[in-house]
DNA sequence: GTAGGTGCAAATCGTTTGCAGTACA
DNA sequence: TGTACTGCAAACGATTTGCACCTAC
């Protein structure tokens, strides 16, 4: 389940947070889309009808809403700019190569491996990241 | 099993390569070390004994030594920098969030979970990331 | 009214590129 | 000898910071 833009708006409020108008244009073009953003891509997506936004006071908002939990965070293998996206809860990540696409999943368990590589290691681990990288449906058709 | 520098240093010979003593410098660096440098610390390794290698020549090595396989490029999660090491073969690792240590390590088995990824998605699966992050040994004393 | 937020411009960081000189094979 | 390699400096793209003005509460 998808936090909303409502839930979004409640909790920076509820955090001490003014609710300015470039915000809420932030939080709703994040919650607008099922797609990873970058920085610049919502910087377009907002110029169209806030043509005064800064990219800066976009890098921002994003600062705020990661720290928030509000949004994930995603860095690829290669390309290296880091995507964003309104998702809450843990899941992991399949991503196109060549379109970019990002597609959610979760259900997979490992506890297991975890337990074993703090046993072994004596590491305190406190997340993970799992990820596959291949080409979508349509890309392949091309 | 780690490569060595003799193999490096071989293989990059029978790819066509030169061998220059800058290069042999960074190849001597990697495989001197267990622990994944960025290009900016292999630079500052070398600078002692060799003062006037170029920080743009270590990049253009790294770039070789991916492109051979010979090394193995890391991305964190966070600090997107991206750290090299000399290690051949498939692995994963687990990263130390306070002081940057990396463990490899294998034996975990995705290739259920990618089927049925490739199954549900029609994605055609290239490769994956498993990394886990936590605090290392040493720095869960501090 | 005021603290916090915004937007511009400039600074910064990591990385890449153009080019003239250099050195390995 | 000739081509690939090096190192400098300058270009580059993404992100951050300093600062004066503005606005949500």
């Amino acid at each position: 389940m998808r936090l909303s833009e409502r839930k979004l708006v409640a909790t920076l409020r509820q955090q001490g947070y003014k609710l300015t108008p470039q915000r809420r244009a932030v939080i709703r073009t994040i919650t607008a889309t099922q797609d990873h953003l970058t920085p610049a891509a919502i910087y377009e997506r907002l110029h169209k009808e806030h043509p005064n936004i800064g990219l800066v006071t976009i890098y921002r908002t994003l600062e705020i809403l990661i720290e928030l939990k509000l949004i994930c965070e995603l860095h690829t293998e290669d390309s290296c700019p880091s995507y964003t996206i309104g998702t809450p809860g843990h899941h992991h990540h399949l991503i196109c190569t060549n379109c970019g696409r990002v597609v959610d999943f979760t259900g997979h368990d490992l506890t297991e491996l975890e337990q074993r590589l703090s046993l072994e290691t004596k590491f305190k681990i406190n997340s993970h990241v799992l990820e596959f990288t291949g080409l979508c449906p349509s890309c392949q058709r091309k």
